[in-house]
DNA sequence: ATTATCTATAGATCTATAGATAATGC
DNA sequence: ATTATCTATAGATCTATAGATAATGC
């Protein structure tokens, strides 16, 4: 876990990697179908690793796809993180993060397929970029830049919608992704209370580059 | 079906009744733990069928889950429906679809599950409310009632913000759930372009009584 | 010496089908 | 006569564990 504490010796790397194989191989599984159905001896061998291995690091295949899911959820938060490093208003952190977002399906599509599967039981989550998300957001209504809203109502309209449009451009393919984010990000900010022609303005400001 | 012609004689309303049987138990199983493994044995069993009559009606489990959903959105759209038979307004339509989706989490646990669970991939549906919602959201944009929205990205939106907040709900009993769905209410219409005040007012407007 | 990993396997469970039975249509 | 349903079952698959092997820590 690149959250606890660094594996000091190489016996807990050894096992540190086993058990990343076996995630590596949940979110693949996840990504594909999104059906957890597979046995535990299919995950194993995706993995490259013995069948009993598996006993040795999860309780049961619930507990390896949650973390899975976990896994694919930091992944996605640090992604988004890194590239809104610089932004300062919330009302561009919150467009840059739905238009990064929808460019990550074609960038990182087995990534945002965990999401589009799973993502709607994190949209509240104390992991990934919800935190942020809602710290964000807060941050706005104090600034009078949003309008003051439950910030938990609004956190799920903006996750609910962010998952919902990823979903579509994934049974979509030939949807214009990054137009499709724009008019998103544009009404979101104004539901959040940002004036319509500003919100026009800053859904379509430039993305900012990596970091 | 209820869709299609209803049936005429005898022996094709029981099996119309020992399909039913099976969707009711895929739904219930869904509604449940969302998880679809159940052996085809115990979807049998709890739909007091017999185990070779699976394959009378479904090829595989996939089948059979993905019949329950088309079933659960079909009886969503039709109770949403009835209770909006009245109502005219556009913006008055989306508020009211919102609030007594919220309500029918308490109201109907079983078919809210379903939803909760396989509701995202049913946003743009040809089926169920989905469609009607597109039609609103088309109607409300011609009568100048919401601003110029790609219809496609705001039926994502509003689909996907619902679908969060039934999440929460689900997750956090405690919540108020009324107070939340107004809340929501009236940020989407604000989303729509509805002008704030009148977004406030039209989100708290009493709900229609059953037609 | 300890611990993760691997292979092999017993026992349970699951799927799909075959063949018998019961109910209905004509 | 036809067709849905049921029971029984063969064969496949899956889970969980036991015991052997290999790698590292101290």
């Amino acid at each position: 876990m690149p959250t606890s504490a660094p594996p000091s010796n190489r016996f807990e790397r050894r096992r540190a990697e086993t058990r990343q194989a076996l995630v590596r191989a949940a979110r693949q599984i996840l990504a594909e179908t999104g059906d957890t159905s597979a046995s535990i001896q299919a995950i194993a061998e995706r993995a490259d690793v013995g069948f009993g291995t598996f006993y040795n690091h999860f309780e049961s295949k619930a507990e390896l796809f949650d973390a899975a899911v976990v896994d694919a959820l930091e992944e996605f938060g640090q992604a988004i993180d890194e590239r809104l490093q610089g932004t300062d208003d919330p009302a561009a952190l919150v467009a840059a993060g739905v238009r990064l977002s929808l460019r990550m399906v074609d960038s990182h599509p087995e990534l945002m397929q965990v999401l589009r599967h799973r993502g709607l039981g994190h949209v509240h989550s104390d992991r990934g970029l919800a935190p942020r998300a809602l710290r964000d957001l807060e941050r706005g209504v104090a600034a009078g830049r949003f309008v003051a809203v439950d910030p938990t109502v609004a956190l799920s309209a903006l996750g609910g919608s962010l998952l919902s449009l990823v979903e579509l451009r994934f049974a979509r393919p030939e949807l214009d992704a990054d137009e499709a984010a724009a008019n998103l990000a544009e009404i979101v900010l104004r539901m959040l209370g940002v004036p319509p022609d500003d919100a026009r303005d800053v859904a379509r400001h430039p993305l900012p580059d990596l970091a």
